[in-house]
DNA sequence: AATTCGTGGTA
DNA sequence: TTACCAAGAAT
């Protein structure tokens, strides 16, 4: 099959088969002149980042509910939209997401970049979310690879060369395919074959529109493509979190810094998380006492055990660390998810009110 | 160029 | 329980 023809199949089952997504514009509508919500694409792009869709879906209903297009996000409040993307992960992407919309409403008079280049330019948005955005939202013929395409293609085309070495030949790969005419469709129908037939583990080959033409089904070999380089061990590494509460009901907390895990989150004073046993280190003069139990949590890189200590502050409590929350003000739906599992192994520790 | 950066679902 | 994986970007 010719490369003009792979497109042609692909398009066609994506007529019927293009899933209905909240910031999509489905294939009829698009073609009856329907053009998808920028704002609500590129939202949608970077939480997409890393993430699944059945992840992203409540936050993108909570951010699109709360701040409606780029002007409202542009406006808020720092500490707001960490919380509202409080448990979705990558925080950076939280950061950069408002100095991208700073920028745009600062800097470019409200409108995003109609361009894979300009937006490139932008926060947070790389290589794939550039020319997603330039395809899907501007229509332009601009190729987008994520982790479906290299998968999808690597299995086409029968490419044995591991990822991340075999990216610039996918790449090239995926720009022969992809079409001068509804480019943006095309890019969304190879993202969900990738999703739906074209999975990772036990690809469904045997209902997919490229079957006829796919080198590695012919091979038998689709389920081990792509091949990857193997990955490092992680280690495992411990820290103790302090949990506190003040006579009044107000909560202990901490902003973290910037840069780094977490970064720009609120979180539980804590100890560094290291490979070596914690050492103390108590935001507050009080009668600290450890939990029973530790939180286990995995991050992209390491394993954490971290145990938990609580405390009740007195009255005129003055922190040599953080700062305290008003027990209304505070909503543990701010904190990403380690900290929230801390306090929810904590919170029966104090007495109720 | 290699590391860093989250989380929840799944086998 | 463990490891893998998902619409990657920044440094």
């Amino acid at each position: 099959m010719r490369d003009a023809e792979l497109s042609r199949v692909l398009l066609n089952w994506y007529e019927t088969h293009a899933r209905d997504l909240p910031w999509r514009v489905g294939p009829a509508a698009r073609a009856a002149g329907m053009v998808p919500d920028l704002y609500a694409v590129w939202l949608s792009e970077v939480m997409l980042q890393q993430t699944t869709v059945a992840a992203v879906r409540d936050y993108f209903h909570r951010f699109t509910a709360r701040w409606p297009d780029v002007a409202a996000l542009a406006s808020a409040e720092d500490g707001d939209v960490m919380g509202e993307w409080a448990g979705l992960g990558y925080y950076a992407r939280a950061r950069n997401l408002l100095k991208c919309a700073r920028a745009v409403a600062g800097d470019h008079g409200g409108r995003f970049p109609d361009t894979r280049e300009g937006l490139q330019a932008l926060p947070g948005i790389g290589p794939y979310t550039a020319a997603a955005i330039a395809a899907i939202a501007f229509d332009r013929a601009e190729t987008v690879v994520d982790g479906n395409v290299e998968r999808v293609m690597a299995r086409l085309f029968a490419v044995e060369t591991p990822l991340p070495t075999a990216k610039p030949e996918l790449t090239a790969l995926a720009a022969r395919l992809t079409p001068n005419e509804r480019p943006g469709c095309h890019a969304q129908a190879v993202m969900d074959l990738g999703a739906t037939i074209c999975t990772p583990k036990s690809p469904a080959c045997g209902i997919c529109p490229w079957m006829g033409a796919c080198a590695a089904r012919a091979q038998g070999i689709a389920a081990d493509l792509p091949r990857k380089l193997p990955k490092k061990p992680k280690p495992t590494r411990l820290g103790l979190a302090y949990i506190g509460r003040r006579a009044d009901g107000a909560w202990l907390l901490e902003r973290r810094p910037e840069r780094g895990l977490l970064g720009g989150m609120l979180g539980w004073p804590s100890t560094e998380w290291a490979e070596t046993e914690p050492v103390s280190a108590p935001p507050a003069a009080a009668d600290w006492r450890p939990l029973g139990a530790e939180v286990r949590h995995t991050f992209t890189h390491f394993h954490l055990r971290l145990g938990v200590m609580v405390a009740d502050l007195p009255g005129g409590c003055t922190p040599a660390r953080g700062a305290f929350v008003d027990r209304h003000a505070f909503r543990p739906s701010d904190l990403p998810t380690v900290m929230r599992k801390a306090f929810d192994l904590a919170r029966g520790a104090f007495a109720a009110d």
